[in-house]
DNA sequence: GTACGTTCATTTTTT
DNA sequence: ATGAACGTAC
């Protein structure tokens, strides 16, 4: 096995691969076959150094890459031998961390993720709240703030002390209420999946212990676009053993918008004295002529100090192709053109092609050529299937059954599909809500007994301010939730959305909205969706919503790319990375495009723009095709542009340049025949994940409330979580003294409004 | 409260 | 070009 190992790795990778325990930096270029050591390293620990793989964790840059990595091992160690072993990306691990013990920082552990969408959506209410105008204060803008800050590990207090322009402050009064309601909601963002994790660790050495007893080898893939969060992340982890392994490349760093420091990786050695450093500067991949272009645009950044030599065996190949479009749409029909003839040619299948970008809007114009030839293609990103709005909305109910407290998506279904309750009557809930100090669910829990006042009748609470007609339409949206939450206990996922499409009749809702055809295009998609909740029907009932909700909040769409089917994949320059392909087209080479206009005025940002042409380039194969555009529509307003600068550093002699239409070569493509159609747009062309199965963790170990003998003041308080043991997850409404005794009003979710003595309830406080 | 028409701003890249 | 946001009419 062993010798199955080594094989086919050059003495520079099997260095690595044989590395002594320790820190260890690999720096290796595009196409030195990164991942494939990071397997084999893996493969080495287990087969050779005779690691548990219990006792590894890896982590990768996209669950694709995740998945590979484990299908490899299973071909290299033996099926299931890896079983044991992690791999993923931060977010999915960070998350795994959570689930099992964010109850250490008293919160739940079936909190709700909130995605890109629901994030905004929550800054608005902020905005709102704050009676700040969302014209002047774009939330988009000060959501970003809050996230650079989350990614730097600056917590609300801190950004606020740090201060100094107005803007700041009203930024930092934000980030407070933001907290506040994802708390409220018991919700995580993405970013806060890292944040919280790392203060798991920081606040309870003895959990960080168990976790650096457990993952006593630790890698990480591009390690250059770690951010800060990450780079604490994999400290803590690895302070006790020291066993990281990291593999990055400094020319391939285009993360920094979302906080990636490149001086992670280069203060490796600083953090790590003791760390091997093993450079890698062979190509595999590439042919000798798509290098040299690569190399020129790299090397265009004079302030580079030391530039990697990359250098291949390969053959000279293909010299790269340059060609001036008159617009976008005569680039898209010179890419799909000249595809078309690959594929003709025999030589090259659709899947061998990839067309890339820098801006998602430039993928409509491919798209249309490329549906304009019939050629087969899948676009990745974009409006991607989780965002499509009947998908978010169906998901926002189930997430509410799941979580009733989730503001964000309780306030998305409120009120949709339409049943007469608008703004008005939601800023009225939102309000009562706030002055009882309850979740807006809970509110319509109390709503509901102070209309059918049951047996175990709470004292009345301040009165709704609602019309009876709006408490009935309240009312019955009650009903819908408290079905769906019902239900969730008891029916399978799969029964759980029937039961939900038919209570709210999505098919109806849909095609009043959108119109007939629209309408079922739409209806479609929602059907997609519970098809790939069949996919979970093997795990415990109590386990496949939770799970199914986790998996959809983490998915990339990079991650949702098929390769089994043969169609040409349109793909955005970042997340290209880590592919390859065959052949390559690189589109949209324009200043201000690429360079994109808002970095034009910051040299790191231009810079950055400069390492994605490169990343672009080195990820073809045999063949690269560079391709600009005359003149370019955007906004619906057509500009003259010029060629991008980085075409520039380009000599002559490396590329050849097609005279204008060229590339086409003619129609001698009759012999072509298209396979397939890509679906149009709107349709469902879109490749559903097929998700894995991971078991849910055991239940949580609650701490319970200690009750003292002769209670003085009440230990229960309007909006703590709590838990029964008959009535499952509620929360408090109020609480007093009675008799020495202390009465706490809860509201369970699905089970309505209980009134109950502290002392023989048995609630357990979750935070 | 909803439906429909008008205006207006909007696009960088992502887990 | 597209879609969200706002106003007016029902």
């Amino acid at each position: 096995m062993s010798t199955q190992l080594l094989e086919n790795l050059n003495p520079a990778q099997q260095k690595a691969v044989q590395a002594t325990e320790g820190p260890v930096l690999v720096l290796a270029g595009p196409g030195s076959g990164k991942t494939r050591i990071l397997t084999h390293r893996i493969a080495y620990l287990i087969e050779t150094l005779k690691v548990d793989p219990y006792n590894i964790l890896a982590v990768t840059f996209t669950n694709k890459a995740a998945r590979e990595m484990k299908e490899r091992l299973d071909v290299l160690l033996g099926q299931g031998r890896a079983a044991a072993l992690i791999v993923g990306t931060f977010h999915s691990i960070c998350t795994r961390f959570l689930r099992r013990d964010i109850v250490h920082l008293g919160r739940e552990r079936d909190f709700t993720i909130y995605d890109s969408d629901d994030q905004m959506r929550l800054m608005k209410r902020v905005l709102k709240d704050l009676n700040l105008d969302e014209k002047r204060n774009a939330p988009r803008a000060i959501h970003s703030e809050i996230s650079r800050a989350k990614n730097e590990l600056v917590c609300p207090e801190e950004f606020i002390r740090l201060g100094r322009t107005y803007k700041d402050e009203v930024t930092g009064r934000c980030y407070v209420r933001y907290q506040q309601l994802l708390r409220e909601s018991n919700a995580l963002d993405f970013d806060d999946l890292l944040v919280e994790t790392v203060q798991l660790f920081e606040q309870h050495p003895d959990v960080l212990d168990r976790y650096q007893e457990r993952y006593r080898y630790i890698l990480a893939d591009e390690y250059q676009d770690t951010n800060r969060v990450q780079y604490v992340l994999l400290k803590l982890l690895a302070s006790k053993y020291r066993n990281l392994f990291v593999v990055g490349d400094e020319d391939q760093s285009v993360y920094a918008f979302r906080g990636a420091d490149i001086r992670n990786i280069r203060s490796f050695e600083d953090d790590y004295p003791e760390a091997q450093v093993i450079l890698l500067e062979q190509n595999y991949r590439s042919t000798q002529a798509i290098l040299d272009v690569a190399q020129a645009v790299i090397r265009g950044d004079v302030r580079r100090k030391h530039v990697k030599r990359l250098w291949t065996e390969n053959d000279k190949g293909a010299l790269v192709q340059l060609q001036e479009a008159y617009d976008q749409d005569e680039e898209g029909q010179l890419v799909v053109d000249e595809a078309a003839r690959l594929v003709a040619s025999g030589e090259y299948k659709l899947g061998d092609i990839a067309i890339m970008y820098r801006t998602n809007a430039q993928s409509r114009a491919i798209e249309e050529a490329l549906i304009g030839r019939g050629l087969r293609y899948q676009i990745v990103g974009g409006t991607r299937f989780y965002e499509r709005k009947e998908i978010k909305d169906a998901l926002a109910y189930l997430r509410v059954a799941h979580n009733p407290y989730d503001t964000i998506n309780f306030s998305r279904v409120l009120n949709w599909p339409p049943r007469g309750i608008g703004d008005r009557t939601e800023d009225e809930l939102n309000r009562w809500a706030n002055s009882l100090g309850v979740p807006p669910y809970v509110a319509l829990q109390l709503l509901n007994e102070q209309a059918n006042p049951s047996s175990e009748a709470p004292e009345p609470t301040k009165p709704a301010p609602f019309s009876p007609r709006t408490r009935q339409s309240l009312l019955s949206f009650l009903r819908v939730l408290d079905e769906l939450i019902a239900a969730k206990t008891e029916q399978s996922l799969d029964d759980l959305m029937g039961l939900l499409f038919s209570r709210v009749d999505f098919e109806e809702a849909l095609r009043r909205e959108y119109g007939e055809e629209e309408g079922r295009d739409r209806w479609n998609n929602v059907q997609e969706l519970r098809n790939v909740a069949l996919n979970y029907i093997n795990l415990p009932i109590e386990a496949q919503l939770p799970t199914f909700l986790e998996e959809v909040a983490l998915v990339a769409d990079v991650d949702t790319i098929k390769e089994d089917q043969d169609a040409i994949t349109c793909i955005t320059l970042h997340q290209a990375k880590g592919l390859e392909f065959p052949v390559v087209f690189l589109v949209g080479l324009e200043e201000g495009l690429l360079p994109h206009s808002r970095s034009l005025d910051d040299r790191d940002a231009l810079e950055e723009e400069r390492r994605l042409f490169y990343v672009g380039a080195t990820r073809a194969r045999k063949q690269l095709y560079l391709l600009y555009a005359f003149r370019r529509s955007t906004y619906g307003r057509t500009n003259v542009s010029t060629p991008s600068r980085f075409l520039a550093s380009i000599p002559k002699e490396l590329v050849a340049q097609a005279p204008k239409r060229s590339i086409s070569s003619a129609h001698q493509t009759s012999m072509f025949t298209p396979r397939t159609f890509g679906t149009a747009a709107g349709g469902s062309r879109r490749a559903t994940p097929s998700a894995s199965r991971t078991s849910q963790p055991p239940a949580a170990k609650q701490q319970r409330a200690a009750l003292p003998q002769t209670p003085k003041e009440t230990r229960f308080f309007a909006g703590l979580k709590v838990r029964h043991a008959l009535f499952g997850e509620g929360v408090v409404v109020s609480s007093k003294l009675v008799d020495g005794d202390e009465e706490v009003t809860v509201a369970f979710s699905g089970k309505g409004v209980k009134r109950l003595l502290a002392s023989f309830a048995n609630l357990e406080m979750s935070e």
